[in-house]
DNA sequence: CTCCTTCCTGAGACTGGTTCCCACTATAAC
DNA sequence: GTTATAGTGGGAACCAGTCTCAGGAAGGAG
C-alpha cells in the first residue's frame, strides 16, 4: 500500500548527489551543485525530492536558526539526533536515549501522551576550535 | 551601556496583549489580537517588538514546523525548556538539567566546545486527550 | 514648558525560501 | 508499442519577515 516514487533520472542524480555529501544542504544548494556538476534538474523538482526523501525517512531535515530547511543523507536509518559543528557544518550522529527517557518521563509528570521530542546540538568540533585559536 | 528602548503606546500595548496570553503566538496572530482588541499597532512594529525582547530576555521564542517563530511571556527568566500541547497549545515551562548535562557529555566525547542544545518537547495533554477520547 | 535630537512608527515595497500551476515528458504496466 | 499516470520545470504565486523613509513621539537639556 505503499506508494512507490516513480524511478527518474533527476531523483536517481539528486540521491547520488546526496550520497556525495556529508553535511546538511538546502534545497538551492543542492541544486546549484546539480548544476555545477553538469545535470540540470529544475529547483522545484529538488524540493519535491529533498520532501519525499524525508517523508520516507531517507534523508534528515534540519531548520537553520533563519528558516531555512537543509537535508542530510544520514547512516542510522533509525531514529537519531545531530551534532553540529556550527562553523564547517560537520556532523555526528547521536543516540539520545536518555535524553529521550527523560523527555518521556517529564512529559508523562505533567500528564502529556505521545510526547515528541525535538534535541539539536550545535557546537565547535575540535578542528574548527584549533583553526581559530591560532 | 546598555541601550533602554524607548517607552511607547506601542510597546505597553504589545506587553500588555503578552501577558494576558499563556499560548505561543505569532506576530502575525499578536497584530491582529491587538487590532482585535481595538487598538492599531503596525504589524512592523510588532515584529521589532517581540525581536527586541526576545532578546531582551523577556519573552520566548519558537520555531514552529512550518518555520514561523511564535512567542510567549515566560515565568522563569532563566534558561528552561517548553512542553507544549500540540492541540490546545497549553505549556508548561520546564527544567531541563539532565538533558543539558547529556549535551554537554556528548559534545565533550566528541571534540566539541560550546555545545548549544535545542529542545523541546510536544505532546498531548490530558485535557485533549480526554476531549478526543469521547 | 519648550526645544531639539534621536528613536520609534507604520504603510507599503521588497526579499528569499518554498509551493503552486499546468502544459509537456517520461515511466512502467499491459 | 500503447496508454494511463506520475514526474518535470519554469515561472507565477505565496508568505513570513525585513527594509525604507517620511512623519511623529519620547525624553533630556535648558
Amino acid at each position: 500500500m505503499v506508494v512507490v516514487p516513480r524511478q527518474t533520472r533527476q531523483r536517481a542524480e539528486i540521491l547520488d548527489l546526496l550520497e556525495d555529501i556529508d553535511e546538511f544542504r538546502s534545497a538551492q544548494q543542492l541544486h546549484e551543485m546539480l548544476r555545477a556538476r553538469g545535470s540540470s534538474v529544475g529547483l522545484a523538482t529538488v524540493y519535491r525530492a529533498v520532501q519525499s526523501l524525508s517523508e520516507h525517512g531517507d534523508v534528515d531535515v534540519l531548520r537553520t536558526e533563519d528558516g531555512e530547511s537543509v537535508y542530510r543523507r544520514c547512516e542510522q536509518r533509525s531514529h537519531h539526533h545531530h551534532l553540529v559543528c556550527r562553523s564547517c557544518g560537520r556532523t555526528v550522529e547521536i543516540e539520545a536515549g536518555q535524553a529521550e527517557a527523560w523527555a518521556a518521563q517529564v512529559g508523562a509528570a505533567h500528564g502529556f501522551d505521545d510526547v515528541d521530542h525535538t534535541i539539536e546540538l550545535v557546537g565547535t568540533c575540535a578542528t574548527c576550535r584549533a583553526a581559530s585559536a591560532s
